[in-house]
Order: C-alpha cells, then structure tokens, then sequence
DNA sequence: TAGGCCATGTAATGTGTTACATGATTAG
DNA sequence: CTAATCATGTAACACATTACATGGCCTA
C-alpha cells in the first residue's frame, strides 16, 4: 500500500492528482512511479477513508480542479506507516533474469551487445541524477548536515539512487571486460559445465566457513 | 510478462511447478521472486499457449508429479525474449519513500534507528550473496572468463546482486554519519527551508552546465 | 487548424499476494 | 502424535498498466 502512503506524504501540502502525478515523475520517479490513471482513484478511495478532505475550485485554464489535503486521520495514518519500520519488498530485475538465461543465445556478442545498451541506459538515468544533486548542492550548500529537515531526508533519497544507479554502471563495465577478455581467449568451446547449477543456497551457506576463514 | 519467461528459461531443464519454485527461492531470489500460488496457473497458460508441455508421473512421496518441459515454440519464445533488449522497468523501494516523508516524525533520532535497521537488514543480505559467490569461485576458480557459458552468465548476475547490496550498505553508513554529524551540532532547530522543494527536473538539467562546468 | 497542455476520470487487462483446500509420507 | 515436506491447485483481493473518453484553452 506504499502509493497511498506516499499520496499522504505529498498531501501534507494540499495539490491536486494532476499536481501531484507532476510531482511524481519529476522527483520521486527514482524510487517509485504511478500512472495519473492509478492515482485519481486512490485518492478517491483515501477520501472514502476519511483520510483526506477535497474541494472544487475554478480553473485559470482547463476544467475545474479536485484539491484535496490530509486530515487528522490522514496524518495519523502516514505517521504510523513511518514509524512502522522499513518496509522492504523484493527486488525484480527483468534484465537480471535476461542475462541470467542468456547463455541460450550460444554467442557472447550477444551479450556484450545487452551489457552495452543496460549500461547506457543506466549511464543516462546516473547523469540525471547527478545534475539533480548538483542543482541542490549549488543552491543549499555541501553539507546535508545543514539543511532544513524536510531538504535533509530529500537529499538522502536522491543520494540512495546515485549509489544504486553507479553500482549498476560498474557492474556493467566489470561484465563487459570480462566478456571481452573472454572474447579476446579465442574461441575455445566445450568449456566445463561443473558448479553453479546445484548447490542450494543453504549448502552454500555451509561452505561459507571453508573459505573466507 | 517476465515470470513468464523466466519459467520458460528455467524450464530448458524439464521440471515441476514445485521444484520451479525452489529453484526461484534458491537462485533467482535477489532479482525475481514469486509464490507458488502465481507459478502454477503461470504453467497452465504457457501450455495453452502451446509453449510448454506436460506429462505426469507419480512421485516417490507425496501426489503425482506434473512435469512440464518446452515445447520449440517455447524456446522461440525464450530466444525472441532474450533478444528484445533489455527489459528495464521501474525501481519501487518503499523504505526510500519512508526516508522522504521522514522529517514528519521531527526526530532524527527516528531516522536513525530507521536506517540501522535498513543497513542490518542489507548487509545480512550482502553477507549471504558473497557466501553463494564465495562457494562458487571455491568451486570454479576466480576467473569467471573460465567459466563455461552457463555458469558465466548466472554469476554476473550474482555480481550485480552484490554490488548493488553493497551499495545500499554504503548509504545506509553514509546518511548513519551524516545524521551523526547532526546530532553532535546539538538541537539547532530552525533551519532555513530553501531549495528542493520546487526545482523540476527540467530546471535542474538546465542548471547542471553552470555546476559541473 | 493541429497539437499540446490542463484536468478529470472509467474500463479492461495483467501481475502479484494471501488465504484457503486437500491429502499422502516421513522424521522427531 | 505432531509437524514438516511433498505436491497440487482455487479464490479473493490488491496493485499497476494501457487504452479510452471528454473538453476547453493556448501556441505555432
């Protein structure tokens, strides 16, 4: 229920579902995202809740605007959900799973060809984040320690998916090399097909000691 | 549709729904995960759809076992998946939503104690990866260019799950320090609310020029 | 006048989780 | 005797995406 939750947390200032899909895709998209589509019906069923109160106001341009804002229970609500604990989901990587099978394809170009177009895209979406940081480091200064609460616990966020982002770059490079030092060994087949496919993690686990000890 | 495709991967080895999902919860767990309850109707569609195929046959212990295995439809399936490009949706991690609502608490004692249990959590999570990892290159030697082509692409995928892990660790060390350096400056309310609030993600490419030139 | 932005939504479909239902075998 | 493991599934619900529907205003 994290999108109703975060609907809460914006709507400590109130905003309409249009402003708040703009919202959405400008500053949160690097931890989560929702089509305006799934959003207006949220926020229709967190007023059936009592968790927010709207009302109607003219528009300068375009058809009226819905505003809705929090209400007491509202603010109990996201308060209780922060001080819940972490909430952490599982992690799906679709490209993960790609490359995971892609020994099927039976070519590594293929391969370092993927790796190429993952590490692009990651790139991209790094330098974005970055300039975002740089826009706010200019404006607030170099030390987080310093910033206003609210600009602290943002900043921290765009700091996570900087990291996350650059581990993804990385791990892009570190395969590509290792494809191509595997290229550059000729093309020697038929190598060995022992490990890997077996062991369980629980035997893994057991045989951690034998080796980092 | 990636559970999907993921069960047709899987499935180059004939094998039962329920040994599907050991597998998922063993190896697969740290870029896909899915319950049994979601594999089984999964398989049925795939067969109606002609890409995979079953015979049953009865088990040691328990009921029969329904054996599923791809059919050469599937595998075209599989290939034309695994040659689409890389499919890169959206991340969601509640918990980073959490730290952006944070300041709501008015305590950064709480987003302490938060991200501690964040960083418990990940680098239990770190700590059981590398155990696979260090099991497999006890096993198969250092050089993962050695590996035959199987074994090469599942422990990339083992790598960006440590990277990536180990990445979450650093932030969690990074704002823990962060935060501490907070505290330690005494309970200076007040601070100024400038910046971060507003700028859009347009705004701050626009400024990116002026910061990092 | 064509296309984009403002602003609201519904409907159909797909994906994922939780709970429920069944029943045999085996290990403690 | 009890609990776990083996092995299958269904049903209800929650969450997400895509497509569709409407219509005024503004800019090129």
């Amino acid at each position: 229920m994290s999108l109703s939750h975060i609907l809460l947390g914006l709507l400590r200032e109130p905003s309409t579902g249009y402003d708040l899909k703009a919202v959405l895709s400008d500053r949160i998209r690097h931890f989560w995202s929702a089509e305006i589509s799934q959003i207006y019906p949220a926020l229709k069923r967190l007023e059936q809740r009592r968790l927010l109160q709207s009302r109607v106001e003219p528009s300068p341009k375009g058809p009226n605007r819905k505003i809705y804002m929090l209400t007491e229970e509202g603010r109990e609500e996201l308060l209780d959900w922060l001080r819940g604990g972490p909430v952490i989901g599982t992690e799906r990587f679709a490209y993960l799973a790609q490359v995971y099978f892609m020994d099927a394809l039976g070519d590594f170009r293929e391969t370092r060809a993927f790796m190429i177009s993952v590490r692009d895209h990651f790139s991209r979406v790094l330098a974005h984040l970055q300039a975002i940081e740089c826009e706010v480091t200019d404006t607030a200064g170099h030390m987080p320690e310093c910033y206003s609460d609210a600009d602290f616990h943002r900043f921290v966020t765009l700091r996570m998916g900087i990291l996350s982002v650059k581990s993804k770059v990385v791990w892009c490079d570190e395969t590509i090399e290792s494809i191509d030092r595997r290229l550059a060994g000729g093309p020697l087949d038929n190598k060995p097909n022992i490990s890997l496919a077996q062991p369980t993690h629980r035997q893994a686990l057991e045989a951690r000691e034998d080796c980092s000890g």
